[in-house]
DNA sequence: TTGACATATTCCCATATAGGAATACCATTC
DNA sequence: GAATGGTATTCCTATATGGGAATATGTCAA
């Protein structure tokens, strides 16, 4: 099999650092393609192709304004990401030693002394 | 050219669930190969092979523990995608208004009551 | 040393990619 | 309708992928 598509979900499309870039841009705000060639200074065929990305994944969308595509950020499709990543903010948070304690503790309790023969498939 | 390679960065490494499944198991603590093998249940092979991958890009470190390879999670190499995706919080929170009337107040200098209710660094 | 267990690596392959170039498509203005 | 500006799509190619199977490497036991 071959690697996942880049359409396959927010986290494929963000893993190539351009995209990020195209997105840092309309973080700012709308942005027609042409406004982005020139901010991102890139050829106008791969500015549409990474936005092409973004859109299917659905975190951009497109509008139209005469004959220019107004292109926006979708941001909300980049919260699973954060949802995700949050759930190890504890790993180098500040607390980390209060946390660390809770963990052993959590640790303890789940642990049961027996070495083998528990698993079951 | 082709797209950047899975040990580019963690963003690449992270793209494909199974290596966020992993990571997940490991959160849980420190794991020998063949727990891994039995928890996810995949081939030997493909669960050395993510392990190889998120290796390199420092995700996860190794111990040796007798003839078995324990693997750790490094939580930290996960900051880089926190502090990225966590630029983007404010698009989908539900203080925007909130954080878009402070964000405006600041920006116009305006002279609010003394009320530190939070600080930031 | 021989054997058994634990893990990593190699070989093979279909698939998707990102960039470049060329071009097709769409909307507006003449 | 024709010309022009603005954007998307197609064709091409080197490259990296993830899975399966087989095998190599490493470590302990007897």
């Amino acid at each position: 099999m071959a690697r996942a598509p880049t359409t396959l979900d927010a986290f494929n499309a963000i893993a190539e650092p351009k995209r990020r870039q195209v997105l840092k841009v309309l973080a700012g705000g709308e942005q027609g393609v042409n406004e982005m060639v020139a901010v991102l200074g890139w050829r106008q065929p791969q500015v549409s192709k990474h936005l092409g990305v973004l859109r299917r994944v659905g975190l951009v969308g497109v509008r139209r304004d005469g004959r220019r595509q107004v292109y926006t950020l979708n941001a909300g499709k980049l919260k699973p990401i954060h949802d995700w990543v949050k759930t190890f903010e504890r790993f180098w948070s500040r607390h980390l030693d209060a946390i660390k304690s809770l963990a052993e503790a959590k640790a303890k309790n789940l642990k049961t002394p027996n070495k083998r023969s528990d698993s079951h498939g």
